[in-house]
DNA sequence: TACATTTACTACGTCAGGCGTAGTACGACA
DNA sequence: TGTCGTACTACGCCTGACGTAGTAAATGTA
């Protein structure tokens, strides 16, 4: 297994980078390296999926940018805050995240094929 | 809720219609029903984005096609089967579902966000 | 102090799957 | 006779993911 295909992870991204801004305001590259860890390494998110992502969130207002910096003052980045709109939306991703799971387990085989025990 | 959006379906289509052909082969009407009733009417595939995958699947070797009718004769159709390609595309399609699933879980609240109980 | 690496992005273009719209054709039913 | 259900095909658009490339400041390293 080569890990998680894009066509299978669209549209859990914006899911994942909004429950971290759940719990505070961030930046991009804090956010890939919290979505590595927090998968245990099993999905890294691509920049250029995270950047547009940020792009399209703030867009349609889920996501609002602010200009910041470290503790230090220097490394000037862009953060982002969830807004209202954004933890609205992202409660109905995960109500959509159930129902998706419910329905794509009735399609799946828990059983191994090639033991033919069916 | 409205449903489930084709950027969270995507990817689990293929996965689903392999589920259906590994008990027989099927053609595309019985196939978008038995979708519908095996997802207790959650889900609805379109009828566009089934043929298609039929013909990528096709094309990619994971079932092939034949001609086919009803008993009686009439209502000629195109009947699908799955290949040993498709039932090993179809294994590590489950398999990426575990991982996917494992993943996304991770990213997903199950305490209610607007009781601040957390 | 010179150089590599890490951090922190932006720009541009491509690709694939899903889907809207439309149309065809045949059989059943009323 | 007309509508509904069945069984598709064709065409083209849209969106999110991602490959490639480039920029630039800060930090580590020899």
């Amino acid at each position: 297994m080569t890990g998680i295909s894009s066509d299978v992870i669209r549209g859990y991204n914006d899911t994942m980078i909004l429950f971290l801004l759940l719990e505070k305001p961030s930046y991009g590259y804090e956010i890939s390296k919290q979505i590595k860890s927090l998968s245990q390494e099993k999905y890294v998110i691509k920049e250029t999926t995270l950047y547009s992502a940020f792009t399209r969130m703030e867009k349609n207002g889920y996501i609002q940018s602010f200009s910041g910096s470290d503790e230090t003052g220097s490394k000037r980045r862009t953060y982002y805050r969830i807004t209202e709109e954004g933890i609205a939306y992202y409660k109905a991703r995960c109500e959509e995240w159930h129902l998706t799971k419910e329905v794509v387990e009735k399609f799946i085989l828990k059983e191994e094929l090639s033991h033919g025990n069916n």
